[in-house]
DNA sequence: ATGTCATACATGGTATGA
């Protein structure tokens, strides 16, 4: 079974590439971020005819994240308990919204969904945009009630299977960050209290992909040829508790993703997994492994 | 090289976000 995240950087101008991967890479769930749509804009038929189903939390044109999965999805969760909001409300969506518990209107950053016995998470982690600026605050914020939540969890259930998948928007090691633009410790994504936050989730949740695919980015900017300079960044993480890494027994990043015509400045991240290593309540249309 | 994308808007170029 494969599980992957991917960043796509608008669905209606990416779908066709996005269902023809998820095909050709023979793709299980697939955890999705920056739709940059609403839930009524969302290109749905491709993915129902490639197999898969469908939950969007998307509020206009920022944000928004998805899943499309080849199971059933159920216990559906927009956003979670303490989630901080940012900026002004959204024309047209009072009644759907919120509001934070900073008195803020929230955005449309985070997804749970149950697939079979394994919890999982979208998750767009805000920008920061800069060490001054008030969404840097927001950044923190929003990480440390998610990792709240994510202890929370995890006391409920200690066994529980559970991946954080998504756009974290921190470079947690020095070998992370390779885009010039950005100083260490002196820029978003890599400064002290963005990696403590990102910190803070051990031992709760472990990065279930840089033990098998120690080096590579995830993303490159679209400026400045970042991509044919290799000058990116690796920010998009599957962070998976420990029964859930129990299950891994392979991981990649597509690095061609970023190639040819019209892609996402991010790649998929994918994870391979066992479910037989897990209770046994998915759908038989997975490949059991045959035992003699 | 303040670069390149995607999107909204009492639009057809400009503002915003990343």
């Amino acid at each position: 079974m494969r599980i992957a995240t991917w960043n796509v950087n608008s669905i209606r101008t990416r779908f066709g590439r996005v269902v023809d991967w998820l095909q050709r890479e023979d793709i299980d769930v697939l955890a999705m971020q920056e739709i940059k749509c609403r839930p009524d804009q969302f290109p749905i038929e491709a993915f129902e005819q490639a197999g898969y189903h469908l939950e969007i939390n998307g509020l206009n044109q920022w944000n928004g994240v998805a899943f499309a999965s080849r199971h059933e999805m159920t216990d559906v969760a927009r956003g979670f308990d303490g989630m901080p909001g940012f900026g002004k409300p959204i024309k047209g969506q009072e009644e759907v919204q919120g509001t934070g518990p900073n008195g803020l209107p929230l955005e449309a950053r985070a997804l749970g969904v149950t697939v079979g016995d394994l919890r999982l998470w979208s998750l767009y982690v805000p920008n920061g945009r800069s060490l001054e600026d008030p969404h840097l605050e927001y950044k923190l914020d929003w990480l440390q009630a998610l990792r709240n939540n994510t202890e929370a969890w995890l006391d409920e259930d200690p066994e529980l299977p559970l991946a954080l998948m998504g756009d974290w928007n921190v470079a947690p090691l020095d070998a992370d960050m390779g885009d010039p633009s950005f100083v260490l410790g002196r820029s978003t994504h890599v400064s002290p209290a963005e990696r403590a936050a990102f910190e803070a989730f051990a031992p709760l949740v472990a990065d279930v992909v840089r033990p098998i695919v120690p080096e590579g980015y995830t993303f490159w900017d679209y400026k400045a040829g970042r991509f044919q300079k290799d000058e990116g960044m690796r920010i998009d993480f599957i962070m998976g508790s420990e029964a859930f890494a129990d299950t891994v027994t392979g991981a990649s990043i597509h690095r061609d993703e970023r190639r040819g015509d019209a892609p996402s400045d991010h790649v998929p991240v994918v994870v391979d997994i066992d479910p037989s290593l897990l209770g046994g309540t998915f759908e038989d249309d997975y490949d059991r492994p045959m035992v003699f």
